[in-house]
DNA sequence: ATAGGGTCCGTACCATGGTACGGAGTCAAG
DNA sequence: CTTGACTCCGTACCATGGTACGGACCCTAT
């Protein structure tokens, strides 16, 4: 195998993490720990597929106990248990871009009101949340 | 002062938060801590106002510490610094929404390919990161 | 006036995702 | 064969944003 010649720190630079966070990842059983050889250890091409797979579901929000999950179904082939938690992270995903995209629109209604008037105080509290329910707050939480 | 008349329960109630929450973001120095009164406070409108502008701006994905500047810059006036923390949050609101959408495509794929094929073992680590270095992995970390 | 629920307060704990440290062992080049 | 870089390992620490707990006190209705 020609491809089993890196070393940890090898692999943590070919996936662009620290060697600390390689290990960390061992810890927490998402990332094999080739048991071959004595010394230390060394590792290959899957090893850095693997490293990039977490990354890349971290980046998609995946926790590492999803990833975990996501990981050891691979394994098993549990194709439906697979699409369920897609799908769930599917719908995550939709609503965190929505929510993050109203809150730039917020934002950049902030930022040009701020910019616009010379003389205020600018007001950003209001500016977030206009005065709704002046003096009978406290109506609907959620 | 008929708006003065909230106990911390339904302050934290009408913004929808914890009880225990409220008196953090006091500790973080984020709400005022009304000063008045000898044992119980009491709280008004302006506190309900201000605790949801903090979930607000957590929302657009600003940090308590940022909050807390924001709060204090709103007292001082200082317009050319919110608009420069506004920018920078609208810059990184931006760049979230972009890596958050690509996250959401690529997890689409990998969805789509699962449930297309009905047979293989629906790989995960492959669907999220194409086998782009086959064989002779692992070249250049940088 | 007394019971009960709410408040105040400090301190401790939690989850998440790492980062840092120190000592011992290992490995490869000179 | 020595030196210096790297590895291994456990344990401790960090930041963020809370949540929980327990005792003491207060406040209000009955």
């Amino acid at each position: 195998m020609i491809s089993g010649a890196m070393t940890i720190a090898r692999l943590a630079a070919a996936a662009g993490v620290g060697v600390e966070t390689v290990r960390y990842y061992q810890r927490r059983g998402l990332l094999a720990v080739p048991a071959s050889g004595g010394a230390v250890r060394r590792y290959g091409a899957a090893d850095v597929r693997q490293l990039r797979f977490i990354r890349s579901a971290q980046a998609a929000g995946f926790t590492l106990d999803e990833i975990g999950e996501l990981l050891a179904l691979d394994a098993t082939h549990d194709r439906p248990r697979v699409l369920a938690l897609a799908t769930l992270r599917l719908a995550a995903l939709d609503s965190k871009i929505a929510e993050l995209t109203e809150a730039r629109a917020a934002l950049a209604r902030l930022a040009s009101s701020c910019a616009g008037g010379a003389a205020g105080p600018c007001p950003i509290i209001e500016a977030f949340d206009p005065p709704a329910t002046p003096s009978r707050a406290a109506g609907t939480p959620e």
